[in-house]
DNA sequence: ACAAATTTAGACAGGCTTGTCTAATTCGTC
DNA sequence: GACGAATTAGACAAGCCTGTCTAAATTTGT
């Protein structure tokens, strides 16, 4: 039936525009209420949107969450990758451009709607579908670690560094950046910018302590595994 | 009534030890499922008592959720203080001693049964009360961020470690010692005793890089030993 | 302007949950 | 063994929620 025209495959816009006001409400109802507490009525009234059309777009609650999630996922993924891409591999100032980055990281991928509501969603409904959020450790974490790692092993083989294991070392960057947020995230809080840059400051001051070069950067290689 | 016999004030024990499963079994049950997911019927048949025994010990839903947080909080705290005390005023061997803290730490006030649970409670309700979670950050980190502090500050000055802030410090020291370990915590999840050991080491060898005593040690991390 | 597709409000059955009530049973103690 | 207090199973009303259905109204493409 329909094979004649062709113009784009997918439904109309305002469709689309409908779909992407309900996947709103429902992240933001979701994450207030939990899965158990939200109900489909708050998050058609939330969408501006009659109940049935949101059965016709998604079946039911269970796929609607689904969705969500997947969504999210994509969306943090997607800023996590755009915020490492302006790791400072030349830094001019390697103080003053690692807590740049660490408050971008924060502020562009934790404190963001996105980031908030994600990380609400894990920590909620995590224990409830196993395989849905294993999906998430592989396509976030499995996928964005290494790449800030390779980013302070590329700082740390340049000679701005004194790294071990770059791993270890990315993961110690973050847990210090965050390391005075922790408590208002833990209530889903949201830190003012000015806490933000202070853990930041602090973080990167102790994080350079740990791995910064003694002296102004010694552009020397070769004794790397010497030992 | 009952003014004559004078033996303990509080009624019999088959009581309180209904009462101590049912607690138990709510704190489980809501843990589980979140305040909205769990319903009074899990929580009777998880405490192996009927659903009126609740009614009468705890009068609503509500009230007995308030009840649950109250008494984590409170042995929370007491296992926070208990294991605070164990910190190591005078180090034999500053790196394993604070080690052996951090493991302490993660192992007793997070990882254990009453950690998790309150973590969890707090995530996922704690905007849904927040007076009540109000209270609990003024009794559990407003009280315990200091008492850390504080043993920083006293080993700082003994001359064992050289620190500027002591509360920015006590907070990076615990997030360097859990730094490996968020992914797993945020979904819930109990990481192996190895896990633990390995994060805090990392965390405490890069902890003591940025605040132990500095020797004119030029760049073989060989010998930390001072005296 | 027309026709097809989509959305809407509202009613509806079915299921589940809370909190109360009652009558029977068990427990703790003397 | 007997008494009073606590516990139990079960029924119950009231409310809420999901997911379906309908018929009317609206939007969209042509």
């Amino acid at each position: 039936m329909k094979a004649n025209v062709s113009p784009d495959i997918f439904p109309p816009r305002g469709h689309e525009a409908k779909r992407i006001s309900i996947v709103d409400a429902a992240t933001s109802v979701f994450c207030r209420e939990s899965f158990a507490g939200a109900n489909i009525d708050m998050i058609a009234a939330e969408a501006g949107v009659s109940r049935q059309t949101i059965y016709n777009h998604h079946g039911d609650k269970e796929k609607l969450f689904v969705a969500i999630v997947r969504d999210l996922t994509e969306r943090c993924n997607a800023g996590i990758f755009a915020t490492i891409s302006t790791f400072p591999d030349q830094p001019k100032n390697l103080e003053a451009d690692l807590i740049a980055f660490a408050v971008r990281m924060t502020h562009n991928c934790i404190c963001n709607r996105d980031g908030k509501f994600l990380r609400k969603l894990i920590q909620t409904e995590g224990g409830r579908y196993p395989e849905l959020f294993a999906e998430w450790r592989e396509e976030g974490p499995g996928r964005t670690w290494p790449a800030i790692a390779a980013r302070f092993a590329r700082l740390a083989h340049a000679g701005f560094l004194d790294i071990d294991d770059p791993d270890v070392a990315a993961r110690q960057f973050m847990a210090l950046a965050n390391a005075e947020l922790q408590t208002t995230f833990m209530l889903g809080g949201t830190p003012t910018e000015d806490e933000v840059v202070q853990s930041a400051t602090n973080g990167v001051r102790t994080f350079l302590r740990a791995f910064g070069k003694r002296q102004p950067v010694a552009r020397k290689q070769g004794a790397l595994a010497s030992a």
